[in-house]
RNA sequence: GCGCCCGUAGCUCAGCAGGAUAGAGCAGCGGUUUCCUAAACCGCGUGUCGGGGGUUCGAGUCCUCUCGGGCGCACCA
């Protein structure tokens, strides 16, 4: 789910979009520009709109060959405008289009009113050149902007180590941080860490009873404690380290030193997970540092001057549903500490300050009724609340034996992303996470995933990567190169040549759409297309034949191919072997 | 009871601000290798897009009601 700021994002960056010159722009956008304005001439020049209430000009590849290569809906949308049947206008506007400017073939007017345009395919060689001098930028583009992006994703509790649920956020947020980058945003990846509160001390609590309980003592595990391995495993380390010295303090300075052990025990196997993972923050941000600044007296001495709090049953509160909650929420307890949502608006405010046009936030499914009183603080505060994006990730399911497994963060049940990586790879894991929309419920089938890896998707762009390697490997013990001049790329004739070109071309705009609409899942699935219509005219064609000048216009048709998938691979994670 | 997410093929899911005949993977059946990797390719689908109503040239997509599943509704984090 995503709140807010959609709209906005897309007026903004189409926006730059037009207004930006050609620069990093492939073939096919600079022909689609060249169309719009064409047809938006079109229009206007036959008297069917005036520049005030014209629509704007969509132009979509048709899912049919036989629609052409580029298809636009204008007379439809005119036909209010311009009080006429869709398809008399269609042929109002065709008329007015220059031919020569667009490249175009031919120019049909079908269905219910729309222009199919047929274009001149030649062009899209130049494509290839384009991939070849950008390398490993190509699909980059500046349709951020620049805007100034916080990401902050996983922020797990460092009371235990990293699950499944965690494995999820953390390779769409990562996913999404690389798209957004190559899109053009200046992004920081950031990670909160809840190293103050109530779960600390149940930490240093439960530590505390494991030391104990690794020294042969009786003792009583707290109740709301963290029953996980890792915790035994760490108790176990510091009776190694410690010894029993720790007896000997009083109870407080003990907790304290279990609380200092076991927190940075737990930051560093989180990070140490992530880092193998892929993951790498920009700012690890402490909860603690909030308090030791003052950030927090700051802010609930500003919310109580702006008149938003008030005192009732002994606790202080804010008044959350002036601001669209539906219901207010205690800052400080009757027992004068704070509830999480207090030290969380100070954090987001220091976020706001530092400078961030836009903040996202990638949160579990558990904790989305929390997003209309985080808005709310930040209304309250005078920001505008459509600032915060939360980006919400529904529940994973694990499934082992056909069986679902249940998990329990209580009892330390959990399968943990180490784990995962272990008996899965990460390549695999990272790949299945980004795959569906974080929108969708995901079933993880363990065994599908580990006994029979040849199933998983991931292997099949991969594959297409790694025989693309092979194929170049082969071409070099006989000498021949890629072409790069545009009379042997003009042997490219084939359709599934035209096909593969069209697809590598809107590679950029494919990673755009991804960054504006903060869905990762989609480079996934173009990943997949591009490898299906790469192995097909794989199968069907030779690439090294007898034609020299042929194989070389493939050879260079393939390095696009190839370049485009790493490069795609690269954005969510995932590594493009040489070899399989 | 209220809020959010989901409901599309046997299973798992796409469907990109409403656009032409709704797609893919897996599973199933049948084919393909004197040839650059068969982890591949080709062929085979009778889907009430959960259901009703509405909005318009056009709805899987938007609105509304309704049914089913998940997750939340703390002075926990």
């Amino acid at each position: 789910m995503i709140c807010g700021w959609a709209g906005k994002t897309w007026e903004h960056t189409r926006y730059i979009f037009n207004g930006g010159r050609n620069r990093g722009m492939t073939v096919l956008t600079r022909m689609r520009e060249t169309l719009r304005e064409e047809i938006r001439r079109a229009v206007l020049s036959a008297g069917l709109a005036t520049e005030e209430n014209i629509p704007e000009v969509e132009l979509e590849i048709p899912r049919e060959k036989a629609h052409g290569d580029l298809a636009t809906n204008m007379a439809m949308k005119l036909t209010r405008i311009a009080r006429a049947n869709p398809r008399e206008i269609a042929a109002r506007i065709v008329e007015r289009i220059d031919r020569e400017k667009g490249r175009i073939c031919d120019i049909q007017v079908a269905g219910p009113g729309f222009i199919n345009f047929f274009l001149d395919r030649s062009f899209l060689t130049e494509v290839l050149e384009e991939i070849r001098a950008a390398g490993t930028r190509y699909g980059c583009s500046d349709v951020g902007g620049g805007q100034r992006v916080n990401v902050e994703f996983v922020s797990a509790n460092p009371t235990g180590s990293l699950h499944l649920g965690h494995a999820r956020g953390a390779a769409v947020g990562d996913s999404l941080c690389n798209i957004l980058e190559a899109a053009g945003y200046d992004v920081t990846r950031e990670y909160y860490i809840n190293d103050a509160g109530n779960q600390i001390r149940l930490l240093a609590l439960s530590l505390e009873a494991r030391y104990l309980e690794a020294l042969g003592k009786e003792c009583e595990f707290p109740e709301d404690g963290y029953r996980g391995q890792d915790i035994i495993d760490m108790a176990r380390d510091l009776v190694q380290q410690e010894g029993d010295s720790l007896l000997s303090l009083d109870r407080e300075e003990r907790l304290a030193r279990l609380r200092e052990f076991g927190l940075k025990r737990m930051l560093e196997k989180i990070r140490r997970d992530l880092e193998r993972y892929r993951v790498r923050f920009d700012v690890w941000f402490s909860e603690r540092s909030l308090y030791e600044s003052g950030a927090v007296e700051r802010v609930l001495k500003e919310l109580d001057e702006k008149g938003y709090t008030y005192e009732e049953d002994g606790a202080l509160w804010l008044k959350s549903t002036a601001f669209g909650d539906d219901k207010d929420r205690v800052l400080v307890k009757g027992d004068g500490s704070y509830t999480y949502l207090t030290p969380d608006i100070a954090y987001h405010r220091d976020k706001l300050n530092r400078g961030f046009d836009r903040l996202i936030n990638i949160w579990g499914a558990d904790h989305h009724g929390y997003i209309p009183r985080m808005k709310a603080a930040i209304a309250a505060q005078g920001y505008d609340p459509e600032r915060l994006t939360v980006l919400v990730t529904q529940m994973v399911k694990l499934f082992q034996g056909g069986e679902l497994v249940k998990m329990s963060k209580r009892t330390g049940k959990a399968v943990t992303l180490e784990e995962l990586m272990d008996e899965v790879g990460i390549d695999a894991v990272r790949y299945f996470f980004v795959m569906r929309s974080p929108d969708s419920h995901l079933d993880f089938d363990m065994d599908l995933a580990v006994s029979r890896s040849n199933e998983n998707p991931v292997y099949y762009v991969q594959y297409a990567h790694a025989r693309i390697q092979s194929v170049f490997r082969q071409a070099e013990e006989r000498g021949l190169s890629p072409a790069g001049d545009p009379e042997t790329l003009s042997l490219l004739t084939e359709e599934q040549e035209y096909e593969l070109m069209q697809a590598l071309a809107a590679f950029p705009d494919e990673v755009a759409g991804a960054a504006q609409q903060l869905t990762p899942h989609r480079v996934v699935r173009y990943l997949h297309e591009l490898a299906s219509l790469f192995h097909s005219y794989y199968r069907a064609h030779r690439v090294i034949g007898e034609d020299e000048k042929q194989s070389r216009a493939r050879l260079a048709l393939l390095a696009g191919v190839a370049q485009v998938l790493k490069n795609g691979l690269t954005l969510i994670g995932v590594n493009a072997p040489d070899r399989m």
